[in-house]
DNA sequence: CATGGCCCTG
DNA sequence: CAGGGCCATG
């Protein structure tokens, strides 16, 4: 599974603030043999190894995990044997993965501590010595430059000893407390440590002493650098400029400095970090425990390391031992209080699933995009499948001449068992990119509305024999043709329907991309599958509503068609009334996401619905999909089967459910045509009472404005919410759909039984490619 | 025969 | 909207 060019990236994975670096080492050839969706986009597993890692570790230890990083989600790490885990983690982890607590280490977040904890002495041995020894050879230099840059040459031996001793002391309070977590962890289901530990820290640093947050800080900016250094064994102190570039201070630098510095900054850095993290819960709780980190390597360091020496070591040590002791036994503590408090807890959640879940502070669009970024990248190297699909999709006009002909494609879902999730369908996010409104471009002008007209028709002469014949429409002036343009103006990709798979990579060129509001919601995989099942854990109902609130806002699809929606995304008047469905469509236990993302699209990101489990299918519509569907009429009012196939990634497509789906559009042609049919009669009857300027009147008649009633009812019918915004496409169609009905009936065809299969004929024609928002699975607007 | 569209009814 | 009937298509 892992190949090579992870190597690189892990490498870099380190670079906490990279992701423009690791992004672009995403491109490395190769990367992705088989393009599945659990696969983590390499770019944004650097952002989340130092979230995910150190919460992830009961320890803050550097685990080697098992790559398996396009393991299928759904298959969960911690139900799988132990055994199993450690040959993995053996092969793959240290093999291929190489990185000694890289980002990859946040895949593992469902991994066993039983599994890892026969590793974890072992590594931190190695880790110790590792660490040693690249200390003493860098300690020529480091003495000249960094120790030298201090001014305390003269004690550097001394502190350099007291920093060994410290170290060890530091390693052997690291692996107590990592077998008593390990204990707690055996006995209660190994839930929720971390979070309990976050609290913990936090706690104590709010404390004003300090001494735990610093400890494990500490033990955190160790695991970083050991990690690092394990990872080659290269002279530490040239890597680290190269791999760290973006810290302006190297981790080995701070590997030295921090100790010096801990009690200086210790309760900066800690209320900072609760700043940062407390009022946000969840993900972005252990994101701002992260900013904590960073801070400290960025800045805390750099300041003051003048006037510490052997006195600051030595309390640095005494408060070391006495808050490690504390700390152990207040996170035993707190976690036994925890277990006894949230006994019904699932006992497979995950212990990072607590701490991740998703926050609701102002970075929930952020956060969510991030997580559809992330799903969406990690979709990448699916571009084939994707342009398949499409290509279904994106059917030429021409194979329109009839409804039934749409169907060519033969895809009609195999008789017989349901259709399980195709990976394909696990990475419809990849395919928000493409677009097909190529043929949004072509002129709607098409229905030869004179065609039909039959002045000797005989219901004509019997309505109105004395009236002027309703001429042929005029196409040019009745059709808003320049609305044409601006409909383009909303999908700047579609010029390539055809070359989505070269436009694939995240950032979409063509699409106004949304940037990432932040980069800690950038979520790795496997956290996206923690959040899923957190946010699903009964425990945490409280959750549901900002969620919901994410689930409503629906900015994607609104920017998706609206360049003049403000890409960086919440700020959408947010419906409630999805909130019911999304809580009905449960059914079945299972509740699926169903809200795809725009997010790639330009559209940033959807209120994106983390429920996108990787072989997350439904089996069943809910309104979610109605609603989902309504909109899609907008572009499409005949869709296949197959199309609806693909822009519904989360329907476990059966029979049943095809036809179901099929007969919803067939329904809302019905309500289509017949309120056109409505509307139709009415501009005859009153064209026709009209007798003195039947022309004029007729035309503004015969118009589908956004102010007209028409307009109004069907996107009240088909967009209730009114959150996502009417195509100007679907006016048009309407308008020639209405005109088609009027011509009809003005020429008195609709005497003809099957009168209006000619204006379906059209209609059907008129279909346009729906945005690739739609793909994505979800409830496209709240 | 399966699929899917249209029509009608509830 | 859902169901059922009817029909066209492949």
């Amino acid at each position: 599974m892992m190949d090579s060019p992870t190597d690189l990236f892990d490498d870099s994975a380190p670079q906490m603030h990279a992701f423009a670096a690791t992004h672009s080492s995403a491109d490395l050839p190769g990367v992705h043999p088989q393009p599945i969706a659990g696969r983590p986009p390499p770019a944004f597993r650097s952002p989340g190894f130092p979230l995910i890692h150190h919460l992830l570790q009961p320890g803050g230890a550097p685990r080697r995990i098992g790559g398996q990083l396009n393991t299928n989600p759904s298959t969960h790490r911690h139900l799988e044997d132990r055994d199993l885990e450690e040959d993995r983690g053996e092969r793959e982890g240290r093999v291929a993965q190489g990185v000694e607590g890289g980002e990859d280490g946040a895949m593992e977040g469902e991994d066993s501590s039983l599994g890892v904890k026969k590793r974890l002495g072992d590594e931190w041995s190695q880790d110790v010595l590792k660490v040693k020894r690249l200390k003493l050879e860098s300690r020529p230099r480091d003495g000249g430059a960094e120790v030298g840059g201090r001014g305390r040459e003269g004690g550097k031996e001394g502190k350099r000893r007291e920093r060994e001793e410290l170290k060890e002391q530091l390693e052997d309070a690291r692996e107590r407390l990592q077998a008593l977590q390990e204990k707690v962890w055996r006995a209660f289901g190994e839930k929720h440590l971390e979070d309990e530990e976050k609290e913990m820290r936090c706690r104590n640093g709010r404390g004003g002493d300090g001494g735990d947050g610093e400890d494990r800080g500490l033990l955190e900016e160790e695991d970083i650098t050991e990690g690092m250094y394990d990872e080659e064994d290269i002279d530490g102190a040239e890597m680290e400029k190269e791999t760290f570039s973006l810290l302006s201070v190297s981790p080995f630098d701070n590997f030295h400095k921090q100790r010096d510095e801990m009690q200086k900054d210790s309760v900066g850095r800690i209320e900072r970090g609760r700043a940062g993290g407390l009022h946000l819960e969840g993900v972005m709780e252990g994101a701002g425990l992260w900013l904590d980190c960073g801070g400290l390597l960025r800045g805390d360091w750099q300041g003051g390391i003048e006037d510490e020496g052997e006195e600051g070591g030595q309390k640095f040590a005494q408060a070391l031992k006495v808050e490690l002791g504390s700390a152990v036994a207040r996170v035993i503590d707190r976690v036994l209080r925890l277990y006894t408090e949230m006994t019904d807890a699932a006992p497979s959640s995950p212990p990072a699933a607590i701490s991740f879940l998703p926050s609701e502070g102002g970075n929930d669009g952020g956060r969510e995009g991030g997580v559809w970024m992330g799903l969406l990248t990690s979709g990448r190297g699916e571009d084939k499948v994707r342009g398949e699909e499409g290509k279904a999709v994106g059917r030429p006009d021409g194979g329109r001449e009839k409804p039934a002909q749409r169907r060519s494609n033969g895809s009609a879902p195999p008789p017989g068992p349901p259709r399980l999730a195709e990976p394909s369908d696990l990475s419809m996010p990849s395919a928000v990119q493409r677009s097909h409104d190529v043929r949004k471009a072509q002129p709607l002008l098409g229905p030869p509305l004179s065609a039909h007209l039959n002045p000797s028709h005989p219901n004509l002469a019997l309505h109105h024999p004395s009236l002027p014949r309703p001429p042929p429409l005029s196409h040019p002036t009745l059709l808003p043709t320049a609305s044409q343009p601006k409909d383009l103006s909303f999908h700047p990709s579609s010029s390539s329907s055809s070359s989505s798979s070269s436009s694939f990579p995240a950032p979409p060129p063509p699409p106004p991309p949304p940037p990432p509001p932040l980069p800690l919601p950038l979520l790795h995989y496997s956290m996206q599958q923690l959040f899923s099942r957190s946010l699903h854990h009964p425990q945490l109902p409280h959750l549901h509503p900002s969620r919901k609130d994410y689930l409503n806002s629906d900015p994607f699809l609104e920017f998706s068609t609206h360049p003049s929606s403000h890409p960086s995304f919440p700020p959408l008047p947010l419906l409630g009334h999805l909130d019911p469905s999304m809580a009905r469509h449960a059914h079945g236990g299972r509740e699926r996401g169903m809200r795809g993302d725009g997010g790639m699209r330009g559209g940033g990101m959807d209120g994106g619905e983390l429920y996108l489990t990787a072989g997350g299918t439904q089996e069943g519509l809910s309104p979610c999909h109605l609603k989902k569907a309504k909109l899609m009429f907008f572009y499409a009012r005949y869709p296949s089967s197959n199309t609806l196939k693909t822009y519904f990634p989360d329907v476990k497509f059966n029979r049943c459910v095809t036809s179901q789906m099929i007969k919803w559009f067939s329904n809302f042609r019905e309500f289509f045509y017949i309120q056109m049919e409505r509307f139709a009669r009415q501009a005859v009857r009153e064209a026709l009472t009209r007798e003195g300027a039947p022309r004029l009147g007729r035309e503004s008649h015969l118009r589908v404005g956004r102010d007209t009633e028409l307009y109004r009812i069907l996107n009240m019918h088909y967009n209730k919410s009114n959150v996502y915004q009417v195509p100007e496409r679907f006016i048009e169609v309407s308008d020639v759909a209405l005109r088609e009905f009027y011509s009809a009936i003005w020429t008195g065809r609709d005497s003809d039984p099957c009168w209006k299969k000619g204006i379906y004929k059209i209609i059907c024609k008129l279909d346009s490619p729906v945005p690739d928002a739609f793909r994505l699975p979800g409830c496209p607007v709240g």
